[in-house]
DNA sequence: GCTATTGTCAACACATATGTTGAAGAGTGG
DNA sequence: CCACTCTTCAACATATGTGTTGACAATAGC
C-alpha cells in the first residue's frame, strides 16, 4: 500500500503488472506485434527452441521490454494459441449438430479446418507441432486443458464418421476412430510442408482434395 | 605424443575416444541398453526435453558415464534414428521399383511402413516428432542428410501416385505431391497416438485400413 | 596377491535461458 | 519548460544443461 518514501521499492512490478491490465490501443497493437513475432519464431525453431531474447531482438526491443507486455514465454505462447484452437473445436461441433449428411459434413469440416489453418497462419500450425505430451510438468493446468479440447475435437470427428457408418453413407472399412486420426493425419500433416504465403496450391485445394480422396473411399 | 609422465595428463580422454572404437560385447550391450533408455525419453520428452542427467538416471548411472560412450547427445540421437530411416527409404524404393501396380505397390508401402514402426518402437516415432526443420544450425550436416533422405522417401511416394494417374488405375484428383503429403500425413500422424505395445489395434490393420480408404478413393 | 585395464565418480568450466529490478530515457499534456 | 507516465536499458540472481577431466573403484589377467 502506502509505500511513498521507500528507497528499495520504486513500484516498477506494480506498475507494469498494471500495464497488462490494460486496455489502451497502442499497448495492445504492440502486444500484437511481440505475438506476431514470436509466433513465427516458435513456427521456425520450436517453442523450446525459441528463446525470449530472441523475440525482442525481432520485434527490435529489449528483452525486458517483452516482459513488460507479458508475464513469461507460457503466457506468451497460450494467447497465441488457445483462442484460435478453441474457436475451430467449436466450428466443429456446430458441423457436427447440423444436419447434413454424414459425407457432407466431414468435407466441410475438413476444408474449413484447411482454410483455418491458411487464414490463422502460423498459430494453428505453431500449436500442431508443439506435441502436447511434451509440455513442462508446469504447465499442467493450460495443457490439461488444451488435451481435453483435442478430445473433443476427436471425438467431433469419430461421432461423425460413426453416424455415417450407421446410416450407410459409409463403409464400416474401420474403427471410426482409427479413421478419424487417419483424416485428422492428413490434414495435421501440412504444417511440415505447406505455407500458405508460398505455396503454389490453395489451402481450400488443398482441403477438397483431401475430402474427395477420403469420400470417395468411405461413401459406399 | 609422449606425454609420459605429464602429471596433468592421465590420458582418459583418449581411453574414451578409443573405447568407442571397441568391438567389445558388453561395450555394445551397454551402449544399446544406452540407446533403449534415451529412445524412451526422446520419445516422451522429445529431443529438446530429454537431458544426458536424466538419461544417465534412467540407465542407473552417472552422467559422465554416457560420454564414455557417445561424445555428445547428437551422436546418441543419430546413431538410435539413422540406421532404421535409412533402410526404410531402401523398402520404398524396392517397391516403387516393383512391377506390382500401382494400387498394389501403395498399399504394400503404408502397410510395410506402418509395421516397421511397430517393430522399431520407438525409434522412428522419436524421428518423425523430431522436426527437422527445428535442428541446431551446429548439425548441419546430418540434418541435411536427413531431409535428402526425406526427399527420397517423398519422391518413392508420389512416383507411385503419379504413374498411377498415368496407367489410369489412379483418379487424377489432385496433384500427386500433395496427395503423396496426404497419404504419409495419414501414417505418420500415428506416432501422436498409437503405441504397438498398448494399442488394441495392430500396426497391419491400421496400415490396411488407410490403404484401404486411400485406394477405394483413387482407384477407377 | 598384484597389476593393468575398464568403467565410474565428483567437481569444474562454460554457455545459455529465465525472470527481476533500479535507474534512466522518451514522449505527452499541462 | 516542467512534471508525469510509459517504455526501455543494463545488470543481477538463479537455474539448468553440456562437455571435460583428475582421481578413484572394480574387475580380470597374470
Amino acid at each position: 500500500m502506502s509505500n511513498g518514501d521507500n528507497p528499495n521499492e520504486s513500484g516498477i512490478g506494480q506498475r507494469r503488472v498494471m500495464a497488462r491490465g490494460n486496455k489502451n490501443a497502442i499497448y495492445e497493437d504492440r502486444r500484437a506485434e511481440i505475438i506476431t513475432a514470436a509466433a513465427s519464431l516458435f513456427r521456425s525453431k520450436g517453442y523450446r527452441g525459441t528463446s525470449i531474447a530472441h523475440i525482442a531482438k525481432v520485434v527490435g526491443t529489449d528483452r525486458a521490454s517483452i516482459y513488460y507486455y507479458f508475464s513469461s514465454k507460457e503466457e506468451l505462447f497460450d494467447v497465441l494459441v488457445t483462442d484460435v484452437v478453441k474457436n475451430n473445436l467449436k466450428t466443429a461441433e456446430r458441423i457436427r449438430a447440423s444436419d447434413a449428411p454424414a459425407p457432407e459434413k466431414l468435407r466441410t469440416l475438413l476444408v474449413g479446418l484447411m482454410e483455418s489453418y491458411a487464414e490463422h497462419y502460423p498459430f494453428l500450425f505453431v500449436y500442431l507441432q508443439e506435441n502436447m505430451a511434451h509440455v513442462d510438468p508446469q504447465r499442467q493446468t493450460w495443457a490439461k486443458e488444451m488435451r481435453r479440447v483435442n478430445r473433443r475435437y476427436e471425438k467431433a470427428i469419430t461421432d461423425i464418421i460413426r453416424d455415417g457408418q450407421k446410416d450407410a453413407s459409409f463403409r464400416t472399412t474401420g474403427e471410426p476412430w482409427v479413421l478419424a486420426y487417419g483424416v485428422m493425419g492428413m490434414i495435421s500433416w501440412t504444417h511440415r510442408w505447406f505455407n500458405p504465403h508460398t505455396s503454389e496450391v490453395n489451402a481450400t485445394s488443398i482441403g477438397e482434395t483431401y475430402a474427395d480422396v477420403i469420400l470417395s473411399g468411405l461413401t459406399t
